[in-house]
RNA sequence: GGGCGAUUAGCUCAGUUGGCUAGAGCACCUCGUUUACACCGAGGGAGUCGGGGGUUCGAGUCCCUCAUCGCCCA
């Protein structure tokens, strides 16, 4: 039978086999197992805003990779994967798209519209986002997939939400929002970019008045860019010490346009003595830097805007102007009440609203936050007692100092798409009968303690549990407002407080709300007594559970490992560690591990709004899965980001245009849709891009990067040294392998796979990505191809040394595939069957049938925490590495290159035969014995003669190694001159090392100071030097 | 403004608690189709480790400073 492989691996059928394939198999399938140990990844949950790009895929890769790692080593691996429904950002491109395609906003179809539209596209791009991630190989548990608005993530955030409040932990606060007139909605500090656009700076005077409230002689001096804010001045501020004002600190002004009297204050952190005038103006509620200045002072807050910008009653005169013309009405005013100073032109910065473009005004609203600092101190205790652990430990400061503030979470969103906030609210004055009922229920209950003062109660005893009150103060003075929770699973309670006048407030929670609770919440949170159902099988044994438990919580929580970038590390990290403590009493996870970020070739960060984003199912196309994944995991270690150059493969003739910034920004604009060039052939063509979609049946280029020939060289590698390797299958049979008659080329692969095999699992531990990668692929290519399988090569033709070289060369690929699986699963795969149909039953020390699978096979390397009890064991140990051994085959390694540089220096061919003499100790003379048939095999060269007793043969070129001198006698071809000056010139760079050495052991501050194993290390390399130098110099007169 | 990090070969990156001659992949140059692989093999060239100062017997590595870049928080 022969079996041979295609001449190249084919990605794209793989993957489409083996995705299905395991699925249906069942093999990403987790379910608790008692007295199995469990590994559980929760997936940062992507938004549905769109498609994945390469910070997803780097992210992917990291946590496919330690699931597979985690299940080969016989852990029950859950990765439980979702999709975040990404409150404002989802909603902003769907309302975005409407507006643009039918020229709708939100308002023109209403709130239970706009909520179906946005699920309609949830569905669509959930799809495709999964379906993205089963393409870069990721092994979830497809059928626990969740998303943040589904039911059980619902229930769990409705139940956090009731338990927060009922707790204290909710409250009502006024905010500085980023509010956008236009929208008429809050956006969040990162749907907020600021541009420098031309704009005024005014200067004004306001009169400094006497107690009596009379204008005196003074005046003081300001300037703004926003002349109409002064409608809601309620100070002047300077520095402290500034000397031009400290004597009018305290005194009064008014303001002219409205006759208001402020205070002029004095604050070091608001007023700069170099700016301008030195003071400035203090709009509380219109400017951040205010706000904080008016927290600090005590001042009132003074909103003068209504919600689309006009200015409201507070404006007087001005009430209903737009906020674009009351600032002329204003100057104008104030010029003609003689309060104007001037005005010079100045570039400003200000900020725009990403999705409607127009200015931002700083709003001061209503909002729901959580109290932080009992909650915050939990998530940062959890840290600091290595509870969670982050990796690299740098990024612990990060989330150490955010913690640190406790600053109060806003989680209100003036949003549609989202959790909505489960307060139900009315005015207490305006229901007499509630309010009586209330009274009586206090009187018995809270030993008639008042609550007015805002304390927690639960109003209606027979719904204990699941409804919660608190009273506080309305918008109107002396106004008193009933506020409601309600818990989660009450529907019949909700209609009643509807019933009764009661109005749910219709705001969202801030998405990371959702986020927090995501590790407990996916596995069915708040439901203790069922587990959470699966998707496909409803009623099935999923939801079944022995006892009335949630086995499938109890089992997975805590997490693992949390795989994450560090932007997120205090909005999201931070927060599920103290949501994770505040439910569940444990934190989420034991480790996270935080990955570089990806930037393009110019040091940005990868982001659609920059437009130089990479789709990764463009790259799998190009190379295929397994390439980009062992690329990505050779980048993923814990120093720094890394970049990732990508240019356009042109579509007529395939050469590449390296993407520029100016590629990244080009747009249609109205005109036509952008193309490129072709530097080679000339023609256009298109490009993907997020502005833009290419023209139907346009000619497209493909994304590309070199950098990824690294991942796809390899595999290519890979297939090619197991095709050759199955073509040599024939015959093989299992058979106990004796190590007596190993070879040393077998010992030494065995011990070189071992110690890489060791190497790996010790790094993937530590989540040393990228020097795992590099280990399992320098043993791969340098060691097993270049030299093992051309050692191998005339053992597999010699009828009686094939049975032994088949067996070690099974046993080496069965566990390279397993060592490479969690990289390149899918290359791996296919090897791993074909592997299976020629040997199925094979060992080391123990013959046994393959795993159907390798990606159920068990990982190679054991360690004292993990058996695998499902499968067989590995067979390798450290009992098979030997570091004599391995640098003894170092020798023969170098004498092969030696032999070959002979070559290339003489241009022999290789097909010439030459003979080798080696001076050497009897011990080294024994070894190269043993290896001798091997200097033939791989350098056409007999050893003639080994021992300490050689006399150097005439006319040979010589090379001179630590412990060994090599002659090749080369039949007059030799030239004298040229031997002499190779060996002076290695002469002289050992002269020079020695010189170095001596100088540094003759230093008496170093033989004092350093320690003694640097010292005798030294002292080594010396004495192996000088007697290498011995030799050389010997050879050379020889020569003479 | 505060914090974290980066700057090493043409490009992309490694470089353990300071210790011998700073490494890899790609690109480049020379040679080569030997029955796995040209997505290959055998060789080779290439870096005053961002600048300056300091500590030390010894600095790519530690400290200070300057420059440039990235990210987070104000």
């Amino acid at each position: 039978m022969t079996s041979e492989l295609p001449k190249a691996y084919e990605p794209s059928a793989a993957q489409a086999r083996w995705v299905k394939e395991w699925e249906a198999r069942g093999y990403c399938d987790a379910d608790p197992i008692p007295g199995r140990e469990q590994h559980t990844i929760m997936i940062p949950l992507p938004n549905v805003t769109g498609a994945l790009h390469m910070g997803h895929c780097l992210n992917g890769t990291v946590q496919d990779l330690l699931t597979r790692w985690r299940r080969m080593q016989g852990r029950v691996a859950l990765w439980m994967p979702g999709t975040d429904h990404a409150g404002i950002a989802t909603q902003a491109v769907v309302e975005r798209r409407m507006l643009e395609e039918e020229g709708l906003t939100r308002h023109d179809i209403g709130r239970d519209a706009l909520v179906e539209r946005i699920w309609k596209w949830k569905d669509e791009y959930e799809v495709r986002i999964l379906n993205q991630l089963r393409q870069i190989g990721a092994s979830c548990d497809w059928r626990r997939t969740r998303f943040t608005l589904d039911d059980v993530c619902s229930k769990a955030v409705r139940r956090t939400f009731f338990k927060m409040f009922s707790d204290g932990l909710i409250f009502r606060g006024k905010r500085l929002v980023n509010w956008d007139p236009h929208l008429q909605t809050a956006v969040a500090d990162d749907e907020v970019y600021t541009e420098d656009v031309d704009g005024n700076f005014w200067t004004f005077n306001y009169p400094i008045v006497d107690d009596a409230g009379q204008p005196t002689d003074r005046v003081i001096r300001f300037s703004t860019t926003r002349p109409e804010t002064m409608l809601g001045d309620t100070a002047i501020c300077v520095h402290p010490t500034d000397e031009r004002y400290t004597d009018i600190i305290g005194r009064m002004v008014r303001i002219p346009v409205n006759g208001r009297l402020i205070p002029i204050i004095a604050d070091a952190l608001l007023a700069d003595k170099e700016l301008g005038t030195g003071a400035v103006k203090v709009t509380p509620a219109h400017d951040p830097n205010d706000y904080a200045c008016g927290l600090r002072n005590d001042l009132p807050m003074i909103n003068i805007l209504n919600s689309d910008g006009t200015i409201n009653e507070e404006g007087g005169e001005f009430e209903g102007m737009d906020r674009k013309t009351v600032r002329k009405a204003i100057v104008a005013k104030m010029e003609e009440l003689g309060h104007y100073e001037g005005v010079e032109d100045r570039k400003i910065p200000k900020k725009f609203s990403d999705r409607s473009k127009t200015e931002i005004e700083p709003y001061l609203s209503d909002q729901w936050f959580v109290k932080m600092d009992t909650l915050a101190q939990s998530a940062m205790d959890a840290v600091s007692d290595k509870r969670v652990k982050i990796f690299p430990q740098r990024f612990t400061k990060t989330y150490m100092d955010w913690l640190g503030e406790k600053r109060d979470w806003c989680i209100s969103r003036q949003l549609w798409w989202g959790h909505r906030i489960p307060i139900w609210s009315k005015k207490l004055d305006t229901s007499p009968e509630l309010m009586e009922k209330l009274l009586s229920y206090y009187s018995q209950k809270n030993d008639g303690r008042d609550v007015s003062d805002g304390s927690i109660f639960c109003p209606v005893p027979e719904h204990a549990g699941s409804i919660t009150a608190v009273i506080t103060d309305g918008i109107e003075p002396g106004e008193k407002l009933l506020l409601m929770c309600v818990a989660d699973g009450c529907e019949e309670l909700e209609q009643q407080l509807q019933t009764d006048g009661f109005v749910q407030d219709p705001d969202v929670l801030d998405t990371w709300f959702s986020s927090a609770v995501w590790p407990h919440a996916t596995l069915g949170w708040p439901n203790e007594t069922s587990n959470p159902p699966l998707a496909g099988s409803e009623n099935s044994q999923s939801e079944r559970s022995a006892g009335g438990k949630n086995e499938v919580l109890d089992y997975f929580y805590p997490g693992s490992v949390l795989v994450t970038s560090r932007d997120i590390i205090s909005l999201w990290v931070a927060r599920m560690v103290l949501m994770g403590l505040y439910n569940m009493k444990e934190v989420p996870f034991e480790h996270v591990y935080i990955h570089p970020s990806i930037q393009d070739s110019f040091g940005q960060r990868m982001s659609k709004s920059k437009g130089n984003g990479v789709d990764p199912l463009d790259l799998i196309d190009k190379y295929g899965t397994d390439a980009v994944r062992f690329t990505i995991a050779s980048i993923a270690g814990d120093t720094q980001d890394v970049r990732l150059p990508v240019g356009y493969e042109c579509p007529h003739c395939e050469a590449v245009t390296l993407q520029t910034i100016k590629h990244q920004n080009m747009k249609p604009d109205g005109g036509p849709t952008p193309s490129i060039t072709c530097k080679d052939c000339k023609k256009d063509f298109q490009f993907p891009s997020p502005w833009f979609k290419p023209d139907e049946g346009a000619a497209v280029a493909r994304i590309v990067s070199d950098r990824f020939d690294f991942g796809r060289n390899f595999c290519n590698k890979l297939w090619n040294a197991s095709r050759f390797a199955f073509m040599n299958l024939e015959g093989y049979t299992p058979g106990a392998i004796d190590s007596v008659d190993l070879k040393t080329e077998d010992q030494w692969i065995l011990s070189r796979l071992a110690t890489t095999a060791q190497q790996v699992t010790t790094m993937l531990g530590r989540y040393q990505f990228d020097k795992a990668t590099h280990t399992v692929r320098d043993f791969t290519w340098n060691e097993f191809c270049d030299w093992y399988v051309e050692m191998l090569k005339p053992r597999l033709k010699d009828e009686s040394a094939r049975p032994l070289a088949q067996r070690v060369l099974v046993v080496v690929i069965d566990n390279l595939l397993r060592l490479l699986h969690p990289f390149a699963p899918f290359i791996t795969e296919e090897l791993w069957q074909k592997l299976n149909e020629l040997a199925g039953v094979r060992g080391l020390n123990q013959q046994t049938a393959a795993a159907d699978s390798v990606m159920i096979a068990a990982w190679p390397w054991q360690q004292m925490e993990n058996s695998n009890p499902k499968s067989e064991i590995s067979d390798l140990s450290e009992a098979l590495i030997s570091a004599e051994l391995e640098s003894r085959f170092e020798r023969l390694q170098e004498t092969v290159v030696a032999v070959r540089n002979i070559r290339g220096q003489y241009k022999i061919s290789p097909k010439e035969p030459l003979k080798l003499f080696m001076k050497c100790s009897p011990e080294v003379a024994a070894q190269m014995y043993a290896v001798a048939d091997q200097f033939d095999n791989l350098s056409r060269t007999m050893l003639e003669a080994a021992g300490l007793d050689i006399t150097p043969p005439p006319g040979a070129a010589g090379f001179s190694l630590k412990d060994a001198d090599g002659y090749v006698p080369l039949d007059g071809l030799v030239d004298n001159t040229a031997e002499k000056a190779k060996l002076e010139k290695q002469q002289a760079e050992l002269q020079k090392q020695i010189a170095g050495s001596e100088q540094k052991l003759g230093n008496p501050g170093f033989v004092d100071k350093a320690p003694p194993h640097v010292i005798d290390a030294f002292r080594k390399t010396l004495a192996e030097r000088q007697a290498q130098l011995e030799s050389v110099a010997r050879m050379i007169e020889e020569l003479s």
